[in-house]
DNA sequence: GTATTATTGCAACACAGTCGCATTAGTTAT
DNA sequence: ATAACTAATGCGACTGTGTTGCAATAATAC
């Protein structure tokens, strides 16, 4: 666990985390934050709190980091493998809770699995 | 299916696809063309060749995307939802035959599955 | 061969993310 | 409270992947 001070641009990380729901990008995330939060120190923010295993990163569509809170993941080693959802119509992620069945392969190690599902969520489908 | 011609670079992406037992990046794949066929071409190509549903994409580590040919995935309309295997040593990216079970959610309608399983690949281990 | 137009090369661009360095501001000890 | 220490920040420049407009080239159809 790396040092913490707490600064202002911390709590207001973490604050857009937990008012969010889904998951966000550092884009996304500098959109809840103030203007004149610099970009190097939100990169430098998530890269640390993912190092502390407060949240963890995933690649969503377009090549874009998404970062979300752990919350249950936390228990079991940080094994990330569940899922997570991007609807492909407003773009939002969200993490799915059911754990996903890692295949096992016979020839490598796997020590991770990365899922992403696509498709359309509830708001965009009705 | 869009036109395409039989053109010098077609042929040399194709060729390197297929002698290539693994998935390739952009970048992999230039390195194995003539350092005189132009980076927006091979990206065009695949391009094209994604839409014809010759290759099929997928983001890997790091936020790069990677393309292979499509084999037995095409006979079902193309629903890639098997999974790639990333070794974090060699950064090497292989395609898994095996099908991956795509979880349901209650609220959204899920239409595609990117597994990516991360660990270490047979060379690496020994 | 000529006409048509898909393909290409080039250069400039867009964007996510990183890095070095000087400055600022939490934290700790006095 | 103040000073000392150093983590955190802001800035600007940079890297790397991928895209785009446009003029030149070349594959195909006639």
């Amino acid at each position: 666990m790396g040092v913490h001070r707490k600064t202002r641009n911390l709590e207001l990380v973490l604050d857009a985390f937990r008012d969010a729901q889904e998951a966000l990008s550092a884009h996304l995330l500098m959109d809840r934050l103030p203007a004149d939060v610099n970009r190097s120190t939100v990169y430098r923010l998530l890269d640390r709190l993912e190092d502390d295993g407060v949240v963890h990163s995933f690649l969503a569509s377009e090549n874009i980091k998404f970062y979300a809170l752990c919350k249950g993941c936390a228990q079991f080693g940080h094994v990330h493998s569940h899922a997570h959802f991007q609807c492909t119509s407003c773009s939002q992620v969200v993490c799915i809770e059911q754990q996903v069945v890692v295949p096992t392969l016979n020839q490598c190690r796997v020590d991770e699995a990365q899922v992403l599902l696509k498709g359309q969520c509830a708001t965009c489908m009705r």
